[in-house]
DNA sequence: TTCGTCCAATCGAGTTTTGAGATAAATTGA
DNA sequence: TCAATTTATCTCAAAACTCGATTGGACGAA
């Protein structure tokens, strides 16, 4: 009495206890008639006992036939309960992503994608995580988040990176300061010598502005260091300084009193991707998500060319 | 995205999750490993999307993999249940056996038939409707209970009978009475003109005694008539008159002051058997009731040969 | 009764699916 | 770089499945 059927042979059971025909029974399963006969004689066989008491004339259930049935039709509706839990799993009807970003694109590119990828698919849990790379790719070596969205590092060496964009640099000036009445790019050099807000030591932020002017032989010393983005822009607002920014970290609070002007010699960029981890596939509303991110970065920040 | 596998597949998908090891997999399911990569992959195609991600150093389970798991162990221990409740049947751990019996073998064949079938199979409930043969093809017919044991009877030519045994006849008189002193064989004509107590017409033990003595142009007039073969018994024993009997019945309620003598010339036999339903196989619980019915009867009532 | 009809089981043939073995490709550790 | 381990792929043979045709049996109508 093993018991190895297929879910095909269950409903060809289920359609003869149905109809008590083989020949209907065969016709509802899309099987020939001969077909269904073997079925039934297979699962008998399984079973150890007749489940249909049949002659030419009548087809009838039998007590172990009846207490099958039961079974089965238990089965059976378990069996579509699983198959429709996995269904919306791949059809994003169901998950859960989970993400971690750069403040500077948790504030801009990740809102966005969210919000397009919520309208889609409602019933998907979305996460976020706004850190710095380091703290961002332990999350996904963890396992505690899908993906992440940082600026390109030699850390993860261990993971997997698929590069997005690269953004350029501006200064961000008070709209009163006298280099702010141009608006055509800027040397680094240029800005070398006004007064600085960045932010500390291991943010991107602060490190390529260091190399920038590094290239030009210069050190880079500001003169106010503080720990948020919205912070600098409030502070170059009021006049406090300037501050060269990735593009998108520019973004996170435009303000009206802020002048951008891009910088160039050196045209530095800063490369953005996506780190996963090795070997681990995404789910299929992970993968939902990248496409969005991949969009919505191409939208923000449109690559040299474009 | 098909949901038509088997139970073999499953459970290569258990042993792949649980061992994560496509090698270790195949060796618990009795398979090669390629037929294993085989499943998965065909599992994968039917879903839609990974199962595992697997290169040659590792095997993981994927987020959707993780979902089909759980629903998998679900449905696995719903059929393993399932498997059981049928199992329970075939093998007499469950189920009902429901008998109708005349009046003298309800009181004698099954209720030790009953007793053994309970001993050996503590699970099965058992039912009896103690009736006449025609209420009792009325149960088989309308299947309310699942045998029905009594004389032959053209009544059932609807229904499927199979012979038992045929008991004789015999006369029942009381310890004092002068034909109580020989215990050979008796001649029913012998008896015809004694006081007889019988039991009212559609019965069998009045209809035989009738042909008996109709064969030697005699009519049965009993002195008395009662409806319960116990009172019979007891009605001889109190010396009220004489009882012809078929010897299951002279076995209902036996007694010191009553002795039997077989009734012979006609060697009337009353034919005692199973009636089922036409087309209807019997559960195995209820196969194995009639195996020990046929055991009892075949004790209590030795064929003539034995 | 006899014929006609309907039904399930069986048989034979063609097709599909499945499994094992051998081998390839990839990765890790020495 | 080599050895060892692991999964994927390929090929061929075996098994299972399906169908069409046929058989045998049961009922109903004429």
């Amino acid at each position: 009495m093993l018991i190895d059927w297929s879910v095909r042979e269950l409903d060809v059971f289920l359609a003869l206890a149905d109809t008590l025909n083989f020949r209907r029974a065969a016709e509802r399963c899309h099987l020939s008639q001969p077909a269904v006969s073997g079925v039934v004689t297979r699962l008998e066989r399984s079973v150890g006992s007749r489940l249909f008491d049949r002659s030419t004339r009548a087809v009838q259930l039998t007590a172990v036939g009846q207490v099958l049935l039961d079974q089965v039709r238990l089965l059976r509706r378990q069996a579509d309960a699983s198959a429709q839990a996995v269904r919306d799993m791949v059809e994003l009807r169901a998950g859960r992503v989970r993400v971690a970003a750069l403040p500077s694109l948790a504030a801009t590119v990740v809102p966005r994608a969210f919000a397009r990828f919520a309208a889609l698919h409602p019933a998907v849990r979305l996460e976020m995580a706004d850190t710095l790379s380091g703290p961002a790719f332990d999350l996904v070596r963890a396992g505690q988040v899908d993906l992440a969205l940082t600026a390109a590092n030699p850390d993860y060496a261990d993971l997997h990176y698929t590069p997005l964009v690269s953004d350029g640099f501006v200064l961000l000036l008070p709209a009163r300061h006298p280099l702010a009445a141009d608006a055509g790019p800027l040397r680094w050099a240029d800005a070398a010598d006004l007064d600085h807000i960045s932010m500390p030591r291991p943010t991107s932020v602060r490190q390529y502005a260091e190399a920038a002017l590094l290239q030009g032989g210069r050190r880079f010393e500001p003169r106010f260091e503080v720990e948020h983005l919205a912070t600098i822009t409030a502070m170059v607002a009021a006049g406090l300084g300037v501050a060269a920014l990735p593009e998108l970290a520019a973004l996170v609070a435009p303000s009206a009193q802020v002048v951008q002007r891009r910088l160039t010699a050196p045209d530095l960029r800063r490369p953005i991707g996506l780190v996963t981890r090795q070997g681990h596939g995404l789910s299929p509303a992970a993968q939902a998500m990248v496409a969005l991110l991949h969009d919505e970065v191409q939208r923000l920040v449109p690559p040299p060319g474009a």
